[in-house]
DNA sequence: CGGACGGTTGACTGAACTCAAATGGCGTGG
DNA sequence: CCACGCCATTTGAGTTCAGTCAACCGTCCG
């Protein structure tokens, strides 16, 4: 989070009310899962390094993961349970720390600044632009290019937080979790990864992703990194 | 809208205050692109009757509907055009009458009555679980599945609204429209609809969609409806 | 009447899944 | 330090699901 820098109205101002209000720090190990007990509000939570996930678990066991959340992420936790069962859960992919804030804090110091509040509606847009461009992904796109697709997406959100610099980036998902993303076994991951890696266009190693062609891979993905910055 | 009773905060009291924002009327024609000229804030619409759709255009020119608007639903639209090519539109999916109000005048109301407050938040909440399984839809069911299952929601999503008495409810979309959403091509949809037929589950005719047997329909599309209701 | 459109059906193709086995890294415990 | 087991990954072979191409039908509308 050192130099995030979202949206245009993410400024100064901004940065030093977040950093009052965010105060607790958390720190949650590989595949814990996020949790805070039964309130009905939430909890504010801001990814300061590694990655979550929210994911669905469905009836037949399957599990489909709907949001990443990178550093700079701002997000609400509250249960998701229905009828005893969690349907709905946040789980850390790798080492994760994450400060908190009551949503109410939050509300409150958005009505006094209007750059934050703008920062906070430019944020629920975009996550919502995300869900909606992952529902293509998932629709329309073969398996190859899905993979190709989530890799610029996550190297531009990161990119917005001042990360990713020479293409470069800790990855911390498995192949199954890749799986679990964009709705493929891992087994056609590993296929289409060796696809991607044999083109030239990426290499994973040790955790540490490399885009070795990014306007190849942007082709190959039909990236367009629009939906990313809504206005 | 007539007695839309969408949650348990949306009391009589809210009903009159959106009855009252809510003045100017509008309908749209089949396939007719909602349009709203050059505003930055955007304009709120409210569904009276008749369906609508959010669409994403591909790159390769497929397109993909990420969000169905039934009556009762409110959504914001403001233009979504990055250099110059219309990313992301809103489009009627048959005869559909709207209202129209602005954000402003929204959040003002909002922030006079809690009870309207908490339905907003509600609406968004709920929005994004649709968005969420929508991406699990497309990620891990079969094309079967997802017919079974968009029907199982709309027709719970209806029937919030005082709709869908009778299991049996005006059903506009076209076989290439389902397959826009569910990421199918409507051959396959045919297929899969004359499944779901053959098994007694529900029949299509006139634009009417009657489930006979919603029980084994829900099965068959693994649906749960705890998602259509955020707490 | 004719054309456009939506839906149905068949034959074929190709993408992705399943099952299975083998590899290699990594951490734990002897 | 080495052996072992676990986990993630890779690769192969066969199967199934879904897409493509194409023909045909019915209806609605100009």
């Amino acid at each position: 989070m050192a130099k995030a820098r979202l949206c245009e109205d993410f400024n100064e101002e901004c940065r030093d009310i977040v950093e009052q209000l965010f105060v607790n720090f958390i720190s949650y190990s590989k595949k814990q899962t996020f949790f805070h007990e039964g309130d009905d509000i939430g909890i504010m939570f801001l990814v300061c390094s590694g990655w979550a996930a929210r994911a669905i678990h469905l009836a037949d066991g399957r599990r489909q993961i709907t949001e990443i959340f990178l550093p700079g992420d701002l997000f609400p936790v509250h249960a998701s349970i229905s009828q005893g069962v969690i349907e709905d859960e946040i789980v850390a992919l790798g080492e994760c720390r994450v400060t908190t804030c009551s949503p109410g804090a939050l509300n409150e110091a958005s009505r006094q600044t209007n750059a934050l509040t703008r920062t906070l509606w430019w944020l629920s847009q975009r996550d919502a632009a995300i869900l909606r461009m992952w529902i293509a992904m998932n629709g329309q796109y073969r398996v190859y290019e899905r993979v190709a697709h989530l890799v610029c997406e996550v190297l531009e959100r990161l990119k917005h937080v001042g990360l990713g610099e020479g293409n470069r980036f800790d990855f911390p998902l498995t192949q199954q979790e890749i799986g679990d993303i964009i709705g493929a076994t891992p087994v056609h991951v590993s296929r289409s990864l060796k696809q991607i890696r044999d083109a030239g266009l990426l290499d994973i190693q040790g955790g540490v992703l490399q885009v070795h062609d990014l306007e190849r891979l942007q082709k190959a993905a039909h990236f367009n990194p629009g939906y990313l910055n809504p206005r």
